[in-house]
RNA sequence: GGCGGGGUAGCUCAGUUGGUUAGAGCGCAGGACUCAUAAGCCUGAGGUCAGUGGUUCGAUCCCACUUCCCGCUACCA
């Protein structure tokens, strides 16, 4: 049977430039993704842009050009972005294209039909410079106007038809789910958040809206729109085709593996789509991860702060492989993580330069020049040999495990573990004493080869691009690489020839004030 | 306010279902080597595990209180 993974980012909502944790979502995605394609299972691979709604609207207004057109524009950065992050995706999907609207409207028909959708009206404290509706308790009298406390803006009461999704009747069946599926949302810190909220009984939602037009039209009633998550959860569905559900990408790929997001969409990810999931009568995905910010330094980035490190930026200066390893190893993955140039110079010099790319270099420089520039024929292997290398074989089930887990820390720290040893093994074995004992000095050469071999694919789906140039050293290719060879100790051609490497990662020269 | 998470080496973080000397990486100091991007290897310094009190033969880990930080507490996404 085919194995088949199929993993998602949050659809962007493009009404500014990408910032660090749109690329931190699709660089996270990418490495399982990427994890996934060398494990031998098919992957679809979803990313894209959430394009309707009343800012979108405005700022083309703004502009004086149609909303579509201003969508355009800035989908074509985010597509733009997949391409400098190296991303596999397999897809890119984009909320105004028409296979989207007609899954939509079509989910939405289900629903009414199921009595899960009912026209209503909708009121409120509504501020318009804050586009905001508040409770009661979140405003106050001020001079005989109200107005909201956290603003500080003038709020009026305002009343707007509105369809609602009976959201309050799938309460119980979502924590029934919960329970019953305790891998369904982690990381389990932010489960117990999800759990708590739906436990405080939830409201039903309003699902559309008359104050302006820039969305997918209610089907049967042009005079509303289908409001934000209703339209862009269903990203996830259309990206297959539904409701064709004899469509193959369908078939294959649905339930979702995992949507991958932000902390902050998380309840929409965990409570809305699972209902509006349960009320379609849809398999729910299996999975709903909410990953943390990336800080800078201590403090999130804002633009007042001044503190904006800003992802493209960074790959210009320093390269992108850098950058997706420090994302993928200094942040403990579901927590917050903080990123500044010093630390991520740090890792750069330590990790990838010192580390992994010295050591590429080392024993291809060795092997050029005490092998023929071949990979050793004559080998025969020692305890201490065989002890390294296997460990690579006994792990496999143990990395796939840990990797379904989301458990990405256990897998970087794997790997820099792999280095110092393979490092320290070559330093134990010192080849270069063993020139009067041609077959252990080929016999290590050949181990610590195999080494960098192994670790060079497991880093692929870290840093694709630097892993792809240390295995030019064996002329392997991208579709040479695959996990499970990592169990294979004699995985590298006898008598094929080594070639030389430019340097991985340059150091980078650091002040010394 | 309510609910939840957390305060561990200079820095970033692991960890302990309570049990002799608390861990890693980076940074710092010293040493032996020389194949390599002056990289790598070895050794070391450095912590009252937020504070106080309690349970226990024994607590960094359990309980209470104090203090500080953070998250959630419904329709911006």
């Amino acid at each position: 049977m085919d194995k088949n993974f199929y993993i998602t980012t949050p659809i962007y909502y493009p009404s500014a430039k990408p910032h660090m944790g749109h690329a931190y979502s699709s660089i996270i995605a990418d490495f399982f993704a990427r994890f996934k394609k060398i494990d031998d299972y098919n992957v679809h691979f979803l990313t894209g842009t959430d394009e309707h709604g009343l800012k979108i609207q405005r700022s083309a207004e703004k502009q004086g050009i149609d909303p579509l057109e201003f969508c355009n524009q800035i989908s074509e950065t985010f597509r733009d972005l997949s391409k400098t992050l190296n991303l596999t995706n397999t897809d890119f999907i984009r909320t105004t294209e028409k296979r989207h609207k007609k899954t939509v409207q079509h989910l939405w028909n289900v629903l009414e039909k199921n009595d899960d959708i009912y026209l209503s009206k909708y009121s409120g404290w509504y501020s318009v410079s804050d586009e905001a509706f508040y409770n009661d308790d979140e405003i106050e009298d001020v001079e005989g106007d109200k107005i909201a406390i956290s603003s500080k803006s003038k709020v009026e009461w305002i009343e707007e038809e509105s369809y609602f999704f009976r959201l309050s009747k799938w309460g119980k069946p979502l924590l029934d789910y919960y329970q019953s599926h305790p891998d369904f949302i982690a990381p389990e810190s932010r489960k117990n958040e999800v759990i708590s909220f739906v436990k405080s009984g939830l409201k039903d939602l309003s699902v559309s809206r008359k104050s302006f037009s820039w969305g997918i039209k209610v089907p049967n009633n042009k005079d509303h729109v289908i409001y934000v998550w209703l339209d862009a959860l269903t990203n996830y569905l259309s990206a297959l085709n539904y409701p064709n559900s004899n469509d193959q990408l369908f078939k294959n790929f649905w339930p979702a593996s995992i949507h991958l997001i932000g902390k902050d969409i998380l309840r929409f990810h965990a409570v809305y789509w699972p209902a509006f999931l349960l009320a379609a009568k849809i398999e729910l995905p299996l999975k709903v991860y909410g990953h943390g910010w990336i800080l800078s330094g201590e403090e999130k980035m804002s633009k007042s702060k001044g503190n904006i490190l800003d992802p493209i930026e960074i790959i210009n200066q320093y390269g992108l492989d850098p950058l997706r390893y420090y994302l993928i190893k200094e942040v403990s993955f579901g927590n917050d993580g903080n990123i500044s140039q010093e630390r991520l110079e740090d890792c750069i010099n330590s990790d990838l330069a010192n580390n992994y790319g010295n050591l590429c270099q080392r024993v291809t420089a060795f092997a050029i020049k005490n092998c023929e520039s071949k990979i050793p024929n004559k080998v025969k292997f020692q305890k201490e040999d065989i002890e390294i290398l296997d460990k690579y074989k006994n792990n496999l089930d143990n990395i796939r495990d840990k990797i379904d887990n989301q458990n990405i820390n256990f897998y970087i720290d794997y790997i820099i573990n792999s280095l110092f040893e393979a490092n320290k093994y070559f330093n134990d074995q010192e080849p270069w004493k063993k020139k009067d004992d041609l077959l252990r000095l080929n016999t290590i050469v050949f181990t610590t080869l195999e080494i960098v071999r192994k670790i060079s694919f497991l880093l692929y789906p870290i840093i694709p691009n630097s892993s792809l140039k240390a295995l030019k050293i064996f002329n392997l290719g991208e579709s040479d690489i695959n996990f499970s060879s990592i169990g294979n100790n004699e995985f590298l051609i006898k008598d094929s020839k080594i070639n030389k490497i430019d340097i991985l990662f340059k150091k980078i020269e650091k002040n010394n004030d």
